[in-house]
DNA sequence: AATGGCGGTGAATCCAGGG
DNA sequence: GCCCTGGATTCACCGCCAT
């Protein structure tokens, strides 16, 4: 593994590279490029990198400031990196970027894409209209997302990657058995999930943190883990804090950095410095086991299993109760909500369990509706 | 719910509709139009529905169909076909059809379109492109998908939903209430999980499938309880065999439905006339704070709830105030103002819900001054 | 030493209605 | 249009500190 080496500027030869350069020199490995990102690029030789992983600006669009419930106030990104006047002016960044990535990979390298509903329409149909091709995408699941404190749409608890081949016909790594391996046996699926980044692995300044998006290490492990072999070149030509640049030392895949900000680079650098080949414990957390599924009453409604209009009783029949549209229950005597709360209520009990408390009736016996989640979850299960 | 009438063709009126058309007619509800998607929803006027729900072709390099601008069918689609030309062609077709939606949306209408990587970008890039704005989008993960057979890719266990106001401006309806409902008092987050559309729910001719992407209803279900109001009118000019339809039915929705191929219409025609639409009181939904009735707080002091010279305090006991005969606080250090102005002074927070923030001695215990408030409600209530 | 309460916070396109 | 005001609105995780 190289030493890092932080550049001001791009190689001198970028300039000549908007004719015609030949392909015959090597990218410098291991390295932070300090540069604007296309230049910095165009100075990379053709055909040399195994893997571009970009997590580019989302171009966010935000309004005015936002607060939570209790009036603390929500720390938006609003670096100025973020802000385009148009879409036209984002489509033209991202097909520059973009171009220079399908110049850099070689024929069997593939490009990866981070982004959120934002850009990654945008974003898809550049990798697209540069004659990539789709591969997969995928679905980044935050554990711990940031609710919607308004109220006002769904909760925004994923972001979107795009996997894609030089072209239709072009080869790519795929390390199937690992993926399968790391899945307990099962194919890896298109969602994952995965905590945000935060805890001890969120770098942070003076309590401050360091880069509004700081992407988890896990997410960048299970990339290239999947896409790429040891001793590939990964470049990121939006490195940021060194996300990239820190697991593919530790799975030991060469890597390329390019970033502007001085600030950035240095806590790449450090970072990157400081990052050892993962041990066994560490190995076990990105495995990210799954866990049982919650499983909430409304979704039984939705897909079948009970109608809006059932009639549920607890096991003595001493109460009654309607299930409505939404998955909430009204009794006789006018209260409504979950299933949890009304049997709380009916019962006068400070709590109460509705999946054994409620009751329906199949082929005359009283079931409780536990069993309909017990089945949903073994109809779902693989 | 009005009777299912097929019809062979738009409206005779289509084609003057390229001219320019007063939308003073109303659109043809609970029916089937059978005709290609672009001219028929020429044929209704503008503003008159209140959601689209489009699941268009989803492309068209798996050797499927291809469609020009016009929407109408290529025939000859083979090997050679120029990618570039491929995708243009896509997404003429799409803006034509997506055009025709914004101009029949009412402007407090929504449009819902789904996808796969196949389409999804082209399609979310042109519903910013037409102005709409992206509100969320939504992952609609598998419960049980086809698995990649030969190993080379991830399963591709997810499609991808785009929800979308007219404008950055435009209103909306969005049953938050109803979602936290339906998702056991959690904000219903943008990951949906439904197993694929299969059993009994899957229609069958023959033995085989009767449309090649049947949508389980559960999805329907969802976003129609969620982004629409009973007696809402829901456009679906890509109606397959009506799953549409038969959820709007379900829920008290109007529907319309275009749908070109006359095996789809017979068959959603069949099955529409067979669903149940549910009655009100399993229709009914958990309704937000909003919608109860509006009480000032100076009635709980006109009625004696709390008397004038009440103390108030925040649920920590930090700050306090003195209840006047208006029904206004007076806090120590001089400051006055309604619960919610002197809440927000206080925390200096731009805003405060005076009913959550103030809390009043009760037996012994802090209890927010919102509990007088629903028992006033629950007392006054018929 | 465990445990539990409390506070902080994260790629967010985050209000509605009346005067 | 604008301004003002009423009042609706949050989940999982992490770390600190008190018990």
């Amino acid at each position: 593994m190289g030493a890092i080496q932080t550049i001001a500027r791009p190689r001198a030869r970028a300039k000549a590279s908007e004719t015609l350069v030949p392909a015959t020199d090597v990218a410098p490995l291991d390295t932070i490029l300090m540069a604007d990102c296309i230049a910095a690029m165009r100075s990379l030789p053709a055909k040399s990198v195994d893997m571009v992983f970009a997590d580019p600006p989302y171009n966010l669009q935000l309004g005015g400031e936002l607060f939570r419930p209790d009036g603390s106030h929500v720390d938006a990104v609003t670096d100025d990196w973020d802000k385009f006047d148009t879409f036209a002016a984002y489509d033209a960044f991202t097909r520059a970027w973009m171009a220079e990535a399908h110049r850099v990979l070689k024929d069997h390298g593939t490009l990866w894409v981070i982004g959120s509903y934002h850009n990654i329409f945008r974003v898809g149909t550049a990798v697209q209209d540069l004659g990539f091709w789709i591969l997969n995408d995928i679905v980044w699941r935050k554990a711990n997302p940031m609710p919607n404190f308004r109220g006002t749409r769904f909760t925004n608890a994923h972001e979107t990657l795009i996997w894609a081949s030089k072209g239709e016909k072009a080869k790519y790594t795929f390390n199937y058995r690992a993926m399968k391996t790391l899945n307990d046996e099962l194919q890896m699926r298109s969602d994952w999930e995965f905590p945000i980044c935060g805890g001890q692995e969120r770098l942070k300044k003076a309590g401050q943190k360091v880069h509004p998006t700081q992407k988890p290490e896990a997410l960048l492990y299970r990339i290239l883990l999947a896409c790429t072999k040891p001793g590939d070149v990964v470049l990121d030509p939006f490195f940021g804090t060194g996300t990239t640049g820190a697991v593919a030392k530790r799975l030991k895949r060469h890597w390329i950095g390019i970033e502007r900000e001085p600030g950035y680079c240095a806590a790449a650098a450090e970072r990157i410095e400081a990052a050892l080949p993962l041990d066994e414990s560490a190995l076990a957390t990105m495995m990210s086991p799954r866990q049982q599924p919650k499983v909430p009453f409304g979704k039984l409604v939705e897909i079948g299993y009970l109608a809006p209009g059932a009639v549920l009783v607890d096991d003595k029949r001493r109460f009654r109760a309607v299930v409505r549209a939404d998955g909430s229950l009204a009794s006789p005597c006018g209260l409504t909500g979950s299933i949890h709360k009304l049997g709380s209520l009916l019962r006068q009990s400070p709590a109460c369990n509705g999946w054994t408390f409620w009751h329906h009736e199949e082929q005359g016996a009283l079931k409780p509706i536990d069993t309909l989640r017990q089945t949903y979850i073994l109809a779902t299960q693989p």
